[in-house]
DNA sequence: CTTTTCCGGACCAATTTCGTCCGGTTCAAT
DNA sequence: ATTGAACCGGACGAAATTGGTCCGGAAAAG
């Protein structure tokens, strides 16, 4: 009954390239340190979400992923089914297997249910509002050890940028 | 993302209890034989159950399981967390875990959300509901072979029992 | 004391999950 | 043209989970 980590890591993934403008290239390594990643595990999923067309992907030097849509417009269920495969909480909801039992199943009304509720709110959910709502661990531990380089001297007070935006390695850097 | 067999075993063996007067003490071996489940993986279940309070065990010669609650007050969230533990979409929200992530995380967020869905749903179904809806496969194949015991020659038209209470044996046969 | 039935732990096979690895392809820059 | 950077995609594999089975034991009834 849970999601797999590849789902995980894939919306997570995404976040980190939605955290860019629109188009902006990013390598896969890159989009790892973000969000602490298995390296060689998110190539395998950003390729689902390139041929679900959520991603595109550029080859060759100066190549990596690049968002295909805005934020806004790519719903977590999107992601999810792109990685996964259709939600299915029960055998008996399988789109073409269907239920085996002739008349009525208590599983199918039950499972059936609480699906499309689990389906409205991933499809409700956009790319976008999970961003907003995203501090990823990598950004803040380079953050972080950017911080004490600086001051080697502080032990605690090493302040995190907290709520909005975080600033990216371009800006941040002196 | 999918329930457990198990789970799924529990639901359908309770259904077949509770189409019983409360109380009645049956055989695991009859249940599974009217809801298609294999034999030794329900004992396993059921003891869960039994565990969890929602089913009384008795040994010995005339022994079995029975109901110790009414099917209205027994909620398909108890049935389903008694065997498959508390249900948890995703790492994040695993009670003791916790999420690893610092401030905010898109997928705590997201996955509580539809969590609550769920056992919203499963909280607010009861086993009653579940009983009433549900035509076990097993009770229809035992009818279907009982009918044409009676009427060797008629091949199709054995009719079945497809709403309301199905008779059990003890009414049916003879 | 024998039979019947559940108890509960050990065990096992199959599947799924969670990745890694590597040769191939594409693209850019030299 | 060559080289190096980067993704593609299939094969591979270890570990965990799932879906059960099995068996000796305990308890209850007759």
């Amino acid at each position: 009954m849970q999601i797999t980590r590849a789902a995980e890591y894939g919306v997570l993934g995404l976040t980190a390239l939605a955290r860019r403008p629109l188009g902006e290239v990013v390598m896969i390594e890159t989009l790892c340190a973000e969000e602490d990643i298995p390296n060689s595990f998110l190539g395998k999923i950003l390729q689902s979400l390139s041929k679900a067309g959520i991603v595109k992907s550029a080859r060759g030097s100066g190549g990596g992923f690049s968002l295909a849509r805005n934020p806004s417009e790519v719903t977590a269920l999107e992601i999810i089914e792109a990685i996964e495969g259709p939600i299915s909480l029960q055998r008996c909801l399988d789109e073409d297997l269907g239920c085996e039992h002739s008349g009525g199943c208590a599983l199918c009304s039950l499972f059936a249910e609480a699906q499309e509720r689990v389906k409205e709110v991933f499809s409700r959910t956009t790319l976008a509002d999970l961003t907003g709502r995203h501090i990823p661990n990598g950004l803040v531990r380079q953050a972080r050890s950017r911080a004490s380089d600086a001051h080697p001297a502080t032990p605690h007070p090493t302040p995190l940028p907290v709520a909005g935006r975080i600033p990216l390695e371009a800006e941040s850097t002196r």
